[in-house]
Order: C-alpha cells, then structure tokens, then sequence
DNA sequence: TCTTGACCCTCCAGTAACTGGAAGCCCTAT
DNA sequence: ATAGGGCTTCCAGTTACTGGAGGGTCAAGA
C-alpha cells in the first residue's frame, strides 16, 4: 500500500506517518522505485498510534504502548499504570484551564469592551501585588 | 535591579527574563559591567506578562496586551476581543481533555491491571474500526 | 509516443516558549 | 588571594510535527 492510501486508511498526514518511520515506530517495506510499502500490519500499528495519540499520549507513551501491544507476554499492569498515569496528568491540565477559564471569564464580564480605555482586564494583569 | 531581584519578585527564571529581553518584550538599561539594571517599569511590564502568560494568552497575545496597557488611548473592546478569543479556545482545549478523559478513563477502569496479559485499554487502540 | 497531473521521494527549515549547559567575567567577603 | 555566587553570551535541545523546494515515478488520455 502506497503512503497516501495509509494515510487516508489511518487519518494520518502522510507527513506524520514519514515521521514516525523516522523515529522509528513504523518501518515500512520499499518497493524497487523507492516508494514505501505499507504491509496491513503496519497499517494497522498506525492506526494503533493514531488512536493513542488522540488520547492524548505523548510519542514516547505511544511506543511503549506499541511495544506492549505487540508484547504476548506483557502484563495489563503496566499497561494500566502508563494510563492511569496519564490521566492523572489530563486531570492536571483540566484543573488548570478550569482555572485560568473561571479567572479570564470575570474578567471578560467585567469589561465594558466599548470605544473607552478602561478595562478591567488589563487593570487586573497590571495590578501591583 | 539586577536580574535575579527581578526574577525573585515577578516570579519568573532568569533565563526566561532574558528571553524576553531577546523577542523584545522588556528591554533594561545596562550597568557599565554589562550587567542588565531593571526599573519599577520593567519589573512591573514581567510581572504583567507572567500574569498574562499564567492565564495561557500567547506570546504575541501578550506582547499585544502589552501595547494596549501602555496605550492611554486603546480602546478596551480590542482588549475583550483578545480575551473572548482566548477563553474560546480554554473552552476548546476543555472539551477535548474532558472528551480524552471520558474515554481514557473508561478504558483504565475496564482493566485488571494484574500480571495477566489482557488488557482493555490495548484492544481498543487496536480495534479494527 | 508524449504529456499531464497526481503521486512519491529526500532534505532543510521553522514552529512555541522556553530550558540546560558550557565558558568565562564580576563582585563581595574572608 | 581566593572562594562563592551572580552575571554574561552563545549553542543546543525539547515536542510533534508542518511547509516547502527540487526532483523522480506512474497511469491515463490525446
């Protein structure tokens, strides 16, 4: 399969998909003209990694994932911990974009946001503490 | 005010101060040893901008916020332009964690997480869609 | 057979916002 | 005189791609 077939199969920017051969998760065959050849399994591992991205895991949680998955031997605990790990990083960044989100939302209300200069948004940033 | 003062008081590294100085958002005096000599203005400008930067604006978003602090006659409805904007994309970034999260945690629940090797969490990255 | 357009290839550079580290000056206190 | 801490510059690395230049390849149609 040729690299935009991949990418349309995977949703993958075949951009992407030449990136992680780079760094290694996905090595395809190469046909005699140069072009590189996607067997179903590596289709298969791309669409594995584009999941894993969507949830968010960072490339290096994705190969350990990848390596795991292909693993018969691994155990659902390891797994299980890269992922409850994670969560609990997405549960960070929740808290904080609530908090930066309840802050800015004031502070957007409070603004009058006509022709005058004076505005509680930027009182608020220059205030002296 | 040498550099490390400053950084002690707006709560910002050094290094990041200097960086500032380098993209052009805070610009010191310099002390004949070279040494960088801060102002109450500067020193007020960083501590403006880790507020903003706190609240996820842009770099460029700040160096914008930053003309209109000091532009006696800005109008405050650029400013709430600006903000409105930013929480739009807060709100964005929160339903995509809340929806990563949904399913993540999902996933993590439905798993053993023993020293058997099935797992959940890895056939639902691998599922064939 | 020739051409055209859609693919494909590699390599280089750039993004955002810092962060770490090396090599070396400066100042103060002992 | 020396030791420490702070300051300087410059270079490189981080994350996960993305854009673009320059050029080869392939299938279909005239």
């Amino acid at each position: 399969m040729n690299i935009g077939d991949v990418a349309d199969r995977a949703r993958l920017p075949a951009k992407t998909i030449r990136y992680y051969e780079e760094i290694g998760l996905v090595t395809p065959a190469r046909r005699p003209n140069g072009y590189r050849d996607y067997s179903e399994n590596d289709m298969h591992k791309l669409a594995f990694l584009g999941r894993a991205r969507a949830l968010g895991f960072s490339i290096e949680d994705c190969r350990l994932l990848l390596t795991l998955y292909e693993d018969r031997n691994r155990e659902s605990a390891e797994v299980k911990a890269l992922a409850t790990d994670h969560l609990a990083r997405i549960d960070e960044k929740i808290a904080e974009l609530n908090q930066m989100r309840a802050t800015l939302a004031n502070l957007v209300e409070a603004c009058a946001g006509d022709h005058r200069p004076d505005c509680p948004i930027l009182a608020d940033l220059g205030k002296t503490p």
